[in-house]
DNA sequence: GCCGTGGTATACCGACCTGTGTACCAACGT
DNA sequence: ACGTTGGTACACAGGTCGGTATACCACGGC
């Protein structure tokens, strides 16, 4: 009842799903391939997991998520979420947002992961908003719109072509929009330009 | 041999696959109904095209394609992309980027419909910096990036949120972001601000 | 000791998938 | 007048899908 690592064994499902689900698509791996992959019979997989819907909400919970910076200045921060994703992304072999590729395959609104979708994005754009405040920013709703906006489309780039320049670039808009509503007063560290 | 508006009965059915493709997803909509909700037959569905990818790829051409600005100064075209795509999303259920869904679901790499993909990208990339050019930017290369990266996230955004507020937010991040690379000095109507 | 819990192995069900085979038919060019 | 082209109608092959049934087994707590 214990997976590889110790974990539950739930959890060594979902994650292994997780993995085939991300690389190869929802609809392309059956769960028999997520079994065998996972040294699992069919059987057990059907005693965790009520049906594949329901794996495919727990594999996309249990997929790594993308770190956001927890020290620093407000500043630095919003900077900082766009330079942990560029190291994320050099570190897995990328294929889009994973938020956005379940999206993209699950049509039907009312599927249980979609609905989770919606709360952790949800989730990322109050924190780039929290944030855009306490740098000072003179409009922080829009502010943070706009970081959200480039966060998906640095995300997006990267399911169609495999280098990092859009992150790169996404990183550099970031900085002008911030410096844009953010004055150099309201900053601490005016180290650059 | 003519579909309803008289095209070519090829053209027809690569249209109607386009529009059951994107909306619900192409693993889920098998050849079947595309051929009933085209009012053809399987069989004569498979002499027009050799297999489903090719179906796909050709579906994937027939998509209706997002309009660019063809006339004005470079700014305004730049700035006008966005504004029509605004429009172009308010006509559609939008789901999301017809790319970057198609990419999502189509995971080999070597398949005829991702290779159609890069294409298109590159050249919408070309777009943006040729009129990044004209319009005087101080670097063209980076700026197009930064825009194609606004842009792929307003179009990522409406995959996960059913409103416009992501491409309102792109635009107004492509204005300043545009302001700051080409002054206004460089512009010829420099009308607000 | 013994039984329930949670695993294995394997076979199976019905539905649906892509793709083909066969037979017939209507229009059109020559 | 006739054959080719391109359509219809329908059946079916071979495979895979999600999900279940049956039978067996290892272990741990009471």
């Amino acid at each position: 009842m214990r997976g590889p690592a110790g974990q539950p064994l739930r959890d060594h499902i979902a994650e292994v799903a997780a993995a085939l689900f991300y690389s190869d698509g929802i609809h392309v791996v059956g769960v028999d391939r997520v079994a065998a992959e996972a040294s699992v019979t069919k059987r057990t997989l059907y005693r965790h997991f009520p049906s594949k819907d329901a794996l495919i909400a727990a594999a996309l919970q249990a997929a790594p998520p993308i770190a956001f910076p927890r020290e620093g200045s407000a500043r630095d921060r919003i900077l900082g979420a766009f330079e942990l994703l560029e190291r994320f992304l050099t570190g897995t072999r990328y294929r889009g947002c994973p938020f956005i590729i379940y999206a993209a395959e699950l049509t039907d609104s009312k599927h249980p992961a979609r609905i989770l979708i919606e709360t952790l994005v949800y989730k990322r754009r109050a924190w780039f908003k929290t944030r855009a405040a306490e740098a000072g920013a003179a409009d922080p709703e829009i502010l943070s719109e706009q970081l959200d906006v480039l966060f998906d489309g640095a995300l997006a780039s990267g399911a169609k072509r495999g280098e990092l320049k859009p992150v790169a670039a996404a990183l550099a808009a970031a900085r002008i929009l911030l410096d844009g509503q953010a004055p150099a007063s309201a900053r601490r560290n005016s180290s650059k330009r």
